[in-house]
DNA sequence: GGGCCGATTAGG
DNA sequence: CTAATCGGCCCG
């Protein structure tokens, strides 16, 4: 059962990234805790794949939201992102790190690996020690079966930094993580 | 078709 | 620090 509606996707990107903090996160087996998020808008921002991608603009334009975005980063790594559309601006979250919390075993067979905190701490780890990949682009994880979204109910010690490894418009301060938490991508 | 780039990661 | 590895985009 997912307790995240779909109006929690109809909202400001920056906005829906900073309240995805804490909410619970899976699929099938593999579930985690959202502690590392980032927004991207779909206008104005040059690391957002709609400023190049025509089909990043396609697919923002024919998805509903809370659609998954799903692509390939350097040829090897699947990134994870929810659609982010019907509020004030368009755009993205894209989740960076979680907090692992059931199918652990899983999740160290999928990442070849045992220590927890190197399980999904990056948005590429993440999606492999939950099995996303290519496939998942464009499903609907507020219906798709085996998907759990469910929303937290606060938000406390929530920090807030630079977007990671972008050239282009790096100074937004649209990142959004656990304050003090072990499992993000990098230590605020 | 060819060249370049990238929201990353693991390993030396 | 760099290699790995490939879809999208810009040429031409």
């Amino acid at each position: 059962m997912n307790l995240c509606s779909r109006e929690f996707f109809q909202r400001d990107p920056v906005i829906c990234a900073r309240e995805m903090i804490g909410c619970t996160f899976g699929l099938g087996a593999t579930i985690g805790i959202i502690v590392e998020t980032e927004a991207y808008a779909a206008e104005g921002d040059r690391a957002c794949h709609t400023w190049k991608r025509a089909g990043a603009r396609e697919f923002v334009s024919s998805h509903a939201p809370g659609t998954a975005y799903v692509y390939l980063n350097y040829g090897m790594h699947w990134l994870f992102n929810f659609l982010v559309k019907g509020g004030k601006r368009d755009g993205f979250v894209l989740i960076r790190a979680l907090e692992p919390l059931r199918g652990i075993p899983l999740m160290e067979s999928r990442r070849g690996r045992e220590s927890i905190a190197d399980l999904c701490s990056g948005p590429a780890k993440l999606t492999q020690a939950l099995g996303i990949e290519g496939t998942h682009h464009g499903c609907d994880p507020l219906t798709g079966k085996g998907w759990l979204l469910n929303k937290a109910p606060v938000n406390q010690g929530v920090l807030v930094s630079k977007r990671i490894g972008i050239a282009l418009d790096s100074e937004y301060p649209w990142r959004f993580l656990s304050k003090g938490c072990p499992f993000v991508s990098v230590p605020a």
